[in-house]
This record gives C-alpha cells, structure tokens and sequence, in this order.
RNA sequence: GGGCGCUUAGCUCAGUUGGUUCAGAGCACCUCGUUUACACCGAGGGGGUCGGGGGUUCGAAUCCCUCAGCGCCCACCA
C-alpha cells in the first residue's frame, strides 16, 4: 500500500520535474513574458522531428552540391539500442548536421545487418520456446521463420535513432539481406573464387559445440581459468615401465596418435624408437621426437592429439600422424569414445578420470590456470576442430588497405590506432568465411559428386549446371544432381561490402549513385571491430572500386560505467537510452554524451553528464526567454554600452567559431561542444545579454534587440549539431519561417577576420569589473549602491568600455586622474591602478600588507626574469623573439614595482 | 611471450614544433548572494613539486634512459 502510494508520487514529482523546463517564479516575471515558461522536451522533440521528416530534409538525391556521406554501422538487426549506439550515432549526427549547414548535400545512410550467429540463435531459442527444434524443421521452414522475426523486431532499433535525432535518410535505409545485398554478396564470393582468393580447406577451425558453427578467431574470448593438470601414465610397450604425461584434457588421450619428446632432452633419450600404449583405448602410438616440445612443461613429455590442438595438428602433418577425431558436432563423443560415446565431453572427462584412476594410470593432478576459449556469442566453451572450410585469402588483398592507411589516405582518429592497424594487417591471416548457419547469404558452390572437389562455384544454379557439365563432360546432368554448399557466409563477409552495396555499386559498378556518393566521407565506429569490419571495407573498397570507402574513421571508445566496467546487460549497469531521453531530453542526453568522449578514449558515463547537458538546454532556452520578453521602445537610439558589447560578441563570435571549426576538422568533437558551450554560456549570456539588457521595466532600443536576435541566430546555427530539437524550437519561434528557412537547412557561419584589439581591451576592461566585483564583496558593498571610479595612468586603459564597466559595476561616475587618491580603495588590472573612494571603509593597515605583498612577489618575479637576461647562453641560444619577450617582462614589472612602491608612499 | 598506448587538480580530460599566453578546461567542492531569463542561477575562491628517479638543454609536462602502476591488441606450452 506505502510502496504504491510511494510510487505514485515519485512518479508524479519525477515526471514533473524531469519533463518540463520550468519557472518556479513565473508570476515575478510580469506580464510582458508572452513565452510559456516551460516547455515538454517530448513535445518539441516529436514536433521537429516530425516537421523535419516531412519536409524531407533528410533525404539526399544526387544535384550539383558536393556530396558528404556517411554509412552507418548496421546495427543487428534485432537488436536494441545501447549507450554505445548512443554515442556512435550522435557523433554522426553531428557531423552529417554539421555537413549539412555547410551546403553540402548531406547523405547519413541507414540500415540493419542481419547477424548471422546472432539472430540465428535467438530464432532457435525462440522455435524451442514453443517446443520445436531446428533439426526438426526444413531450412526453408526456418528461413520463414527468421525472416518472421526480423520483420516483427527489425525496425525497433532505427525507430529509437529517431528519438535521438538521427537525421538519417530513412528512404535508404538498406539490410543486408536485401535482395540485391546478397546478390552482391555471391558476386563477390564468386568472383574472388575465379580469381583463386576463395579456397576450400581442411583447417582447424573454433568450433563452437552449442551453435554448431565455426567461429573466427576474433569471435573467440580467452579467458584465464582455473583448471587442473593431469599426469597420467602411459605404459611403454614390451615394458613394464610406464612414462607419465600431463594434460589439462585428459578425455583427449582417446584421440591420441603419438607421444612427443624433445630430442634435446636426455631424460627421455632410452625411449626413442618405442611405442606406448595409450590408456583406456589401449591404443599402440608411437614416440616422436621433436623441438616444439617445451623440456620445461609438465614432464617434457607431450600427448599428440593432431584432431583437438591446432599444434598437435602441425605436428601431426609433419609426422605423419594419424588423425582421429573423437567429438560429434555437439561435443559428445562418437564411437573413438567407446563406452562413453555419447557422453558431453566435459562428462566424460570426469568420468575418464575416473577410470585412470581406478587403473592406477593417474600420477597426480596439479591445480593449474589456463585461458579457455569461450564463444563471443553462446558462451560455449570452443573445441578446436578440424573440417572443411573456404578461406580467403588475405595478405596480396590487405596490401592497398594497409597502404591506404599508412600513407593516411584513409585516416584513422586517433591516429593511435594506425600503429594497431598495421601490427593486424602486416601479418593477417586467412579469412574463414564459412559458417554452419541457415541466416545468410549460402554459399554458392555446387557439388555434383562424392569427392571432395566435385563442386563448381557460380552465381545461379544454372550457371554451376553449365559449368558441371563442363567439368564431367556429362550432359546428362540436371539441376537435381547438384547439392548446394549448406553453409552460409559470415556475416562479415556481407558488411564489408556495404558502403558499396548500399549504393548497388557490386551489381551496377557504373551506377550514378555509387560515382556521386562514393567514397564516403567520415565512418564513426568502435574500436573492437577495426579488424572485423574497417579494415575489411577498406579491403573490398580497393578490391571492387579501387579506391578507399571512406576518408576519415572516427573510433569512438567503449562506454563504460563510473567503476570503469563495460556496460553490459548482465552487469545491469547500462541505462535505458529511451529512458534517459525521457528524463533529460534527447538534446541533453546528446550534450551528455559529448560532453567528455574524445576519440578513442573511453566514455565514463554518469548520468550527471545528462543532467549538466539539460542545464545547458535550460540556459540556451532561458536565454532566449530573457530575449523574446523585451519590450521594444518606440522611437530610441542603441545606447553606448549595447552597441560596444554587439560589436565586441561579434569579433568574439568570429574568434569562436574559427576556434570550433578547428577543433571540428581535427575531429575533436567534444572540444567543438565545448566551445560552443563556453561561448554561448559566457560569453553570450553572462557577458553581452548582461551588458544589453535594459533596465527591469524599461523598453529596449529595436534596432539593438534586431542585432542581439540575429547574434542569437548565429548561435542556434552553431548549437544545432549538438542539440537540434531546441534550436529549432527557438529558430522557428523567433519568426515564422518557411520550410526552405528551417535551421536545419540554414547554413553553418561564415568564417570572417576578427579584431583581436578588441577582443583583448574587453577582457581588460572585464577585468576591472571583477575587481570592481571583488571589492565590493570583500567591503560588503551591495551591488545596488553606486559608487564612483577613478582611474590612474589612464592612457592604456580602453576607453572604449568605459561604458561598460560603468552598466556592470554600477559605477556612478568614472573619473580619469593623474594622482593617487589617499584613503580610497585600490586594485590593480595591469599597469592601471582603479581607486574606489570611499569614507571610513579604508584600512590603511590591511592595504600595505597588500601591496607589500604585491611588491615581494613583483620583485621576485623580476629578479628571475633578470636571472634569465643575464645568463649570456640564454641570450645566445634562444629565439629574438623569446629574448625580446622576456625583457618586455621585465620593463612591465619595473613599471609596476614603480607604482606599487608610489601606492605605498602614499600611504604612509 | 610479442606489439602499442597511458599515468597532469577530488573526477573526466586538454596541453600541437621544448620557450609570451604553461601548469589549463568542464564538472565537483568552499564562500557570498532568493537583483527584475535561468537556483538546471549569479559573483567570487581554494586545489596539482605534470607517476618515481636519472639524463640532454640556457630552458623539460613536452626529448632520451630507467623503475613502478594501468589499459588495449596479437599469439596461446600441452
């Protein structure tokens, strides 16, 4: 009952306070303020998006501008949104928003992949849920089925983009199971087989036991796990002595085909030329001897299992070994298990452990840690396994790739990850490209005999009939002769295509599409799969256009919690992307998420980021409030300090955004935001809206509120990347616009010299107004009281803010004198000295404690710029220029230890 | 075991070719302020011998060596 009641108000209070922007003094504001004083994120969110898709501003077609493309990294198709798409998508939208303003012809190209493991899986689970197995349905049945499922959850995942605002051009969005997607998938396969990169082998493979597939090598995790070693004892034949082995595997002994020592190693030297006989099967091998065999291991003596270790295997083919494969395809034993066939291979270890015991074979069993290889996508423990399998190969196709990177045609952000990239595709391996799976593009290869090589590989099944035909000279054959490869493709060998294939560029090569939009301009992606799939694009964009799929890769980093951990499901500390839209809006999840991820580097997420992201909302939407509620007088003229303040936000304004698009180019999105952030905080609110504002009540000069609106506009244009939906909200609130004026497709500003001069005078005279600020808080003065300034050695200071200071420090009248006041208080900004006059707040005592202390520390200042001038090999080895700047120091701090000794004379 | 990278304020990170502006930013923290957009606010403030040690240099957060700690990738001695 408390529980519910409870519920329901955190419900309450939570909705209305994370929802809504609001004024909790909205009755203060008066009657002028026509703007609502809150506004629901959800709601403008859902207006503007809408508007947007409407209007088709997402959509690209190919017309006279410069293309600027992205493709996105498919998301599994039944996947949900996780904070790693967060950050990934956002970072695109960004950039394709920024693209946008820019005139480009902005094209975001959506999609899903249809993961092959991973879906698969997920339909077995759910066919078992309703009490039917795979084995028990035909693979066209169950293709139905897949295809069922990702009709029913397929769109969940890019329907979420668009409540974060991807500006994706969903008329593209593409899968890779499209029709015309897999067909290129069989072009490809069948064209690098003619080629001879494609080739079938008899390879130890990663198999994983409970989804019956092969996986590759990055599809496997080693994880560092306690087991035991085992020594056992094997007899040597016409012998009564035994020799002992050790083994973390002992059910693999019924595989066993050899006994290995290392020939160096003198202990083992009276066994050479015997045979042993392996224990349980009884099985006779013989020893060999070879260097591979660690004297340092175990015993120094080592069981060769050449169908359940890949390095068995290598000795096994130089020795000529017999190969015997003891598991099913689901990890139990077949009939080389004898009486434990059938049995799961870790039952049986057991159980054979046992056995050895029982027949006195076990020596001992030593704790021991090794890494064990478990499936990326079942967990399953992965038995390495020897089967057919088509490769490809990879080191002539890896050479433009890895050229292209090195010679930073295509370049990597950061460029950390070149060093990587290199070690990776220097010594890359053969590509296993085959899975036992029903999802996915089946390989098209068609046996039309019992031998190994009686297949022919073509893109229809009528073409490989031709072909057999061919290769049997029997013309007799028909289509129901041929038996099609069942295995399908990995799922990687699809999306290395897909910034060609989204654009039909395997299947139509001369398309205009694929010329117009190719290559694409920036891919944004996680680090983890720069081998799976960048490095791998990079491959085929050589391979099938001759040229690089992208310029830029931006790698985001891996998000993680405050402790440091991945986020994931089973740890329960991933936040619900939708859930956090809700409750800080999409705008401050955006900012959130940007706020602290540069490239490469791990994202910490907090959700406190959020929240200073919807601060940050609130202030850009509060400011515009401030602004919408000035009343314009009838007839009046800008006065001094707005139209110095205007003209100083524009210079700053220029300075700024020379600043962001540097930091854009580089691809420092964050400090972009950044200082995008500071300039509309700071400098735009706390600095020129406080100098523009008129008195509370006053009415303000139109043509200065005109300025400080298109001021404004400028800023929602520079904002809009990071935060769309309430740029637009104030854009369009502003003035009615037509849909060609939406902000979404205004245009980015345009770069103009500045005046530094300036610049720099308002940061001298916003000096003075922090002293003017400190003094008053230090002698309690209330800001509303008007004081008056005097100014001393007034020829540097910048008259040009005289006004300025004036409006921010409440300054009655400024003075400029050519004497000291005695008995005012003083401060310093530079060489100028500042002196507030006024009676009995003067303590003469505190204010040469204050200057003393000013003078020691200018003095000893000086004496180490002097150090330095007098040091003959500074003098000599440094730049003029660093010389001429050091006595420019030391000429200041004489001058000022001048005034400063006159302040104090003056005191005493 | 091989390779790459990191260590700067309580936290997350900038710091380009060694030299004005080099010890910074944001957040957090502390003090003051319910002034007429915003308390998701304003005005101020404290805080780091740049992981330790050594070297090169007139000069080092920056270059070199070394030690310690951390991370990632690759390989996988049963």
């Amino acid at each position: 009952m408390f529980n519910s009641q409870y519920k329901l108000f955190t419900l309450i209070i939570s909705y209305y306070f994370s929802n809504t922007y609001f004024c909790p003094l909205v009755s203060k504001i008066g009657p002028k303020m026509a703007l609502e004083a809150k506004f629901n994120t959800q709601t403008i969110e859902n207006k503007w998006y809408s508007y947007w898709l409407e209007q088709g501003y997402f959509h690209s077609e190919i017309d006279e501008r410069t293309p600027y493309t992205i493709v996105i990294p498919p998301p599994n198709v039944t996947g949900v949104l996780h904070m790693g798409h967060m950050l990934n998508n956002t970072i695109q939208d960004v950039l394709i928003r920024r693209a946008r303003l820019q005139g480009f012809n902005a094209c975001w190209v959506p999609g899903t992949d249809h993961a092959s493991i991973a879906t698969e899986a997920k339909v077995v689970a759910k066919l078992k849920s309703e009490g039917i197995e795979k084995t028990d349905i035909s693979r066209e049945e169950f293709i139905d089925h897949a295809w069922e499922w990702t009709h029913k959850h397929g769109g969940i995942i890019l329907e979420q983009l668009k409540k974060l605002g991807a500006s994706c051009d969903w008329e593209r969005t593409k899968f890779t199971m499209d029709d015309n997607m897999s067909e290129s998938v069989i072009k490809v396969f069948v064209d690098l087989y003619n080629k001879g990169n494609i080739y079938r082998g008899y390879r130890m493979v990663n198999w994983d036991p409970e989804a019956q597939t092969t996986l590759s090598d990055e599809e496997v995790n080693y994880e560092e796990k306690q087991g035991n070693l085992y020594y056992m004892r094997y007899k040597i034949k016409d012998s009564t002595n035994y020799v002992t082995i050790a083994t973390t595997r002992p059910e693999t002994i019924l595989g066993d085909t050899a006994v290995c020592i290392n020939p160096n190693d003198e202990r083992y030297h009276h066994l050479r030329g015997k045979e042993v006989i392996v224990p349980i099967c009884e099985r006779v091998v013989p020893i060999i001897e070879d260097e591979y065999v660690s004297m340092e291991f175990g015993t120094g003596c080592l069981k060769v299992t050449p169908a359940h270790d890949e390095n068995d295997k290598i000795l096994g083919d130089k020795h000529g070994l017999e190969v015997i494969d003891i598991l099913n395809d689901d990890g139990s034993l077949n009939h080389f298990g004898m009486h434990y066939e059938g049995k799961d291979r870790f039952l049986a270890r057991k159980e054979i452990i046992k056995e050895l015991e029982s027949i006195g074979a076990m020596d001992k069993v030593e704790q021991h840690f090794n890494k064990v290889g478990t499936s990326e996508r079942t967990g399953a423990i992965i038995e390495p396994k020897l089967s057919d399998q088509w490769f490809l190969k990879m080191k002539d196709l890896a050479q433009p790739a890895l050229d292209a990177v090195l010679q930073k045609d295509v370049h990597l952000v950061p460029e950390k990850f070149i060093n990587t990239y290199r070690h990776w595709m220097e010594n890359v391996r053969d590509w296993n490209i085959s899975r036992q799976l029903w999802w996915g593009q089946q390989i098209p290869a068609y046996f039309y005999g019992e031998g190994k090589d009686d297949f022919v590989v073509a893109e229809t099944i009528e073409q490989a009939l031709e072909l057999a035909k061919d290769r049997t000279n029997n013309s007799q054959l028909t289509i129901h002769d041929l038996t099609q490869d069942p295995d399908v493709v990995d799922t990687w060998f699809s999306s290395w295509l897909w910034p060609i294939s989204v654009f039909n560029g395997i299947l139509e090569p001369e398309n205009k599409e694929i010329n117009y939009y190719y290559p694409t301009n920036d891919l944004v992606t996680a680090p983890e799969i720069l081998f799976f799939w960048v490095a791998r694009m990079i491959i085929a964009g050589f391979e099938y256009r001759g040229e690089k799929p992208f310029t830029n890769v931006y790698l985001t980093g891996i998000v993680r919690d405050k402790q440091r951990r991945k986020m994931s499901k089973s740890l329960g500390n991933s936040p619900d992307p939708i859930e956090l839209m809700q409750k800080y809006g999409a705008d401050g999840v955006r900012v959130g998420m940007l706020l602290s991820s540069p490239a490469g580097n791990d994202l910490m997420f907090d959700e406190d980021l959020c929240k200073q992201g919807s601060g940050f909302v609130n202030k850009i939407w509060n400011a515009y409030r401030l602004i919408d509620g000035w009343e314009v007088a009838a007839k009046s003229e800008p006065n001094e300090t707005a139209q110095i303040a205007i003209e100083w936000y524009t210079n700053r304004f220029q300075q700024s955004l020379k600043e962001i698009n540097d930091h854009y180019s580089k691809y420092r999105i964050s400090d972009a935001l950044m200082a995008t952030y500071k300039l509309v905080w700071d400098d735009f609110c706390s600095w020129l809206l406080e100098m523009v504002k008129p008195d509370y009540g006053s009415p303000i000069d139109k043509g200065t509120k005109a300025a400080v609106i298109r001021i404004l506009e400028d800023n929602l244009r520079l904002l809009h990347p990071f935060v769309p939906f309430i740029s637009e909200e104030i854009w369009q609130h502003i003035t009615t616009r037509t849909p060609e004026e939406a902000l979404i497709v205004s245009n980015w500003p345009e770069e103009k010299s500045f005046d530094q001069e300036l610049i720099k005078e308002f940061e001298f005279a916003s000096q003075v107004v922090t002293g003017i600020r400190n003094l008053r808080k230090e002698k309690n003065l209330s800001f509303k009281e008007s004081i008056d300034l005097s100014v001393l050695n007034a020829e540097k200071a910048p008259r040009r803010f005289d006004a300025v200071i004036g409006k921010l420090g409440n300054i009655g009248a400024l003075n400029y004198v050519d004497k000291k006041i005695s008995g005012a208080l003083s401060f310093r900004v530079k060489s100028n000295e500042y002196f507030i006059p006024i009676e009995g707040t003067v303590n003469v005592e505190d204010e040469i404690n204050k200057l003393k202390e000013e003078l020691k520390y200018t003095e000893g200042f000086l004496k180490s710029v002097q150090g330095k001038l007098r040091n003959e090999r500074f003098v000599k080895g440094a730049p003029e220029k660093v010389v001429a700047m050091e006595k420019q120091k030391e000429a200041d701090a004489l001058a000022k230890i001048e005034t400063l000794k006159a302040s104090l004379a003056g005191l005493k």
